[in-house]
DNA sequence: TCCCATTTGTAATCACTGCTTACATCCCCT
DNA sequence: AGGGGATGTAAGCAGTGATTACAAATGGGA
């Protein structure tokens, strides 16, 4: 836990309120979700005034920035777990774990999951720390896909920048849809940690079976009509 | 659009509010997003009292769920549009129309697509159209992967819960990564547009190519530890 | 040791939100 | 013609993010 090393409050002065302030936001983000917090109500569980927070934080997005970089050191603490515990050499096998500790840790941390992926509820953009771990995590996946490939695991002509495009919006979409309650319309009959896994592994397969083939084929034409902004066709 | 036929404001009466408040609040999720919607602003825009439209809605939600109703019509309509524009016989040709569809509607009509998306601005739930159309959908997608099981482009003992899983959560990931704004970090060097169709043809290719022998692999277990609610492995 | 600038808190206030209640007006049907 | 139900208004509640002027505490230099 973001251990808030509280040097008592001296009276007037809080002593450690950042932290603090922090602290009553990701239990606020655990009780109710992103939109349960407000910035009064983390000031008063924090014992001050409503206007203290923003001595530290210039606004809402601040505050709720600083508890998706705690968020996302989890999940980049989980992505990590998952890889070291996979026993084979086998590059492909290290990617599914990476996709599986994501989901793991998206699923069991919903609200913290929806703080990271969100780019209104925080300035992604603005911290280092955010954008850092998340590249990490991409260079990550294209190692393992060019270790793959030396292996004769994908094509040789394989085309990575989409692959693991692909791979992210896989796994983003899985999570979301786990954690935005779509599942029980799109795949009600098995609890979604279980059917998260198969899908997942289903995709890895199709993935490391890609024949040259049938990837080179002409894409298919944009649909003829122009979408206007209300999703006509013109 | 949602023709709203205004007979004449009489004086005090308005004649039509309930059509102008969903026009409204659809100009205004236009204007900028979902959180720019309020029930005041649709109010003054009817040129009507704060206190009106809830005469006609029960909450800000019933408002936005209306709004969510026209924008899956559309959504249906440009999936339909797509699908009847394939000029071939060939199952999974359809089966990318749909996503591709899906895809251009989503990123055309970002705003919208977050609305029908969310289960906390609007009430999926309570919405015999929502969730029909949704259905329709899906029941769509297995229909084509059943006619392609047939003509053997796909194995006979091929998953189909977990296939239709998995190709809804790649779309939708597509679609939110594009709408949530993590290109940039994922996929900086082409548009959008372009990325997504080349992913999704991707996706295609490698679903039609699973081999039976590795997608029937066990597998790979839980990690071994268990996480708890702060994402913490224990 | 004292003093004062800096840091950190308070109090009051603003504009805005969703929503409710009591009351006014008008339309339509008998 | 008139009354009942539908539809609007006015006023107001509690809660929000944010700003401002002011007060208190802290700690480093003389």
């Amino acid at each position: 836990m973001a251990k808030a090393k509280t040097p008592h409050r001296t009276g007037y002065h809080h002593g450690n309120l950042r932290d603090t302030l922090i602290d009553a936001a990701i239990q606020l983000v655990e009780e109710g979700g992103p939109d349960n917090v407000s910035v009064r109500e983390a000031a008063k569980r924090a014992g001050v005034s409503p206007g203290a927070p923003f001595r530290h934080f210039q606004s809402k997005t601040a505050l709720l920035t600083a508890v998706a970089e705690q968020a996302m050191n989890r999940l980049t603490e989980a992505v990590a777990n998952a890889l070291s515990e996979v026993d084979s050499a086998d590059p492909i096998v290290a990617f599914e774990a990476i996709g599986q500790g994501y989901l793991e840790w998206a699923i069991g941390n919903p609200t913290h999951f929806q703080i990271i992926s969100s780019r209104t509820l925080i300035d992604f953009d603005a911290s280092d720390s955010l954008r850092g771990q998340n590249e990490a995590i991409r260079r990550k996946m294209i190692d393992l896909l060019t270790q793959a490939q030396r292996q004769g695991q994908l094509a040789a002509n394989a085309d990575f920048d989409h692959l693991v495009l692909a791979a992210r919006a896989f796994v983003y979409g899985l999570a979301r849809m786990v954690v935005d309650g779509h599942f029980p319309e799109w795949h009600p009959s098995e609890p979604p940690s279980l059917a998260v896994r198969k899908a997942l592994h289903l995709f890895i397969s199709g993935m490391t079976n890609l024949s040259e083939a049938r990837s080179q084929e002409p894409l298919p034409p944009l649909s003829s009509g122009r979408l206007d902004r209300n999703g006509q066709f013109t």
